[in-house]
DNA sequence: TAAATGTTTGAATAATTGTTCATATTTGCA
DNA sequence: TGCAAATATGAACAATTATTCAAACATTTA
């Protein structure tokens, strides 16, 4: 173990957060890690809601592929659904997300 | 392929960015989907230049690591470095990392 | 030159993950 | 009741990936 500062690295240590807020730091990053999900996202950042089919016939994959990856994003709660009859429809769960999201395409688009 | 409103998806479909422009989006996001990244970046954005041994002296890992994680890291433009005889010193490549990260810290600072 | 230090690299392993395909579930309608 | 439509689910497969460990490389110093 080098250690080339050692008061710099006591210094970062003692303001390092913990495990659990990397942890879903990472996750919430890695939910806009797929290029599905990024798509799906996009739409609904354009669209308030959409139901499946729609949004799998806007990106052209199954709708097996959509539900499948909403789930995901549900589970990391960043859409959220309700049900009229046999369709479900989907939008964003919170603005951070939006933020979030307009920040990574801002950054992108500098490219 | 159902489909419940046409005039949303083709609304929807019109403004579709490329492939290329989701596939940059998520790998954007993928950097930061690591949590041993994650705490990478964080200690660069508390600290503006750190070398390999003290970032892993940091987190308390080991230097193997800090140096592959980085190597992705600068693969995928988000950190760049500069050596000093053996020592080589690391820090943030861009200002929009910086500002993606602090949204993404905001929001789970906020759940 | 030889040893030590800081960093990088490569192979191997285990774990995670996105998609496909088939099947289930639920609701609306004939 | 029976059938079609919209969505959800589960198993299987291929692909990606984070970590470990050992070894290599480059630079400094004795």
């Amino acid at each position: 173990m080098s250690c080339q500062e050692i008061e710099k690295v006591s210094l970062v240590k003692a303001k390092m957060k913990s495990d659990q807020c990397f942890q879903d730091l990472s996750e919430t990053f890695k939910a806009l890690s797929d290029p599905t999900r990024t798509k799906i996202i996009y739409a609904l950042y354009l669209e308030e809601e959409l139901c499946v089919g729609d949004i799998a016939a806007i990106i052209g994959t199954s709708d097996s592929v959509i539900s499948h990856q909403l789930r995901t994003l549900r589970n990391m709660k960043l859409v959220r659904y309700h049900k009229a009859g046999k369709v479900a429809f989907y939008s964003l769960d919170d603005v951070h997300i939006n933020n979030l999201f307009a920040e990574g395409l801002r950054h992108v688009e500098e490219m």
